[in-house]
DNA sequence: TTTAAATGATACCGTTTAGTATCATAAGGA
DNA sequence: TCCTTATGATACTAAACGGTATCATTTAAA
């Protein structure tokens, strides 16, 4: 079990894990905003979604920029990059057992086109 | 935006928030185990480790098969599936801005070389 | 300079979470 | 059957979490 979780993973998966936060992230994907501007779109008071995004930068999901009195938060792709390289570790391991499924159902396929067996069964859970 | 996010996707990003969970699945990679096999690789109570199974069976991330008076614990791909799916969201957004940022860098190199203006900042924040 | 807007910071509250300890149940084996 | 092993389930605790209310600070603007 390789070092693909870090303090940075850590950091980023904690932050996915409220929907109020993802929510943020897909509106930030389409537009920088400065946090009053974020507030607007929930019904939150503005402190609680100031934590929110508190916690995504600490997640380096996003970033914060002083712009005078605002701060313009903005998507950082990276972050999001990190939980997909964490992702594709199992990749192997899931293409591998998708892939020894549909070669199973494939024979199984075979099978039947040539003997017909009667047992098989039609589902599988 | 889009409903890219449902009940499961949050279940799964749920399960995914803790560091315990996610070195489970990594174990789960490698081979199926039963609980007590998974266990065996943690400095907690098997009660723990238990509930941390739990979880990640609600977010669908593993199943969870009985066998005798054992539980045989496997990981299930499609719920990484589905987080990888709600991550690509991101792709056009990110893969986007990349190349926005790549063209810039390129257009500005080619204003170099026919200019050569002198204000050029030599770093980018 | 005075005022209003945008944000930072902190204390507080109810709920969830991660963990423990403990007891009950089910199934395999002598 | 009796004992042991694997698991289920519940009550409990400390810490983290999501949210509110409130006050301080910074900056734009009249």
């Amino acid at each position: 079990m390789q070092t693909i979780d870090n303090e940075a993973v850590q950091g980023a998966f904690r932050a996915l894990a409220d929907p109020t936060r993802r929510s943020i992230l897909q509106l930030l994907a389409e537009d920088e905003m400065t946090i009053a501007e974020v507030s607007g779109h929930f019904d939150m008071t503005r402190a609680a979604v100031k934590k929110h995004l508190t916690i995504l930068q600490e997640g380096e999901l996003i970033s914060v920029v002083p712009a005078g009195r605002e701060r313009i938060n903005r998507l950082e792709p990276m972050a999001l990059k990190r939980v997909s390289d964490w992702l594709n570790y199992f990749n192997n391991f899931w293409d591998q057992k998708l892939s020894a499924l549909q070669k199973a159902v494939d024979e199984e396929q075979s099978r039947k086109s040539i003997k017909r067996p009667s047992g098989t069964p039609s589902k599988e859970g």
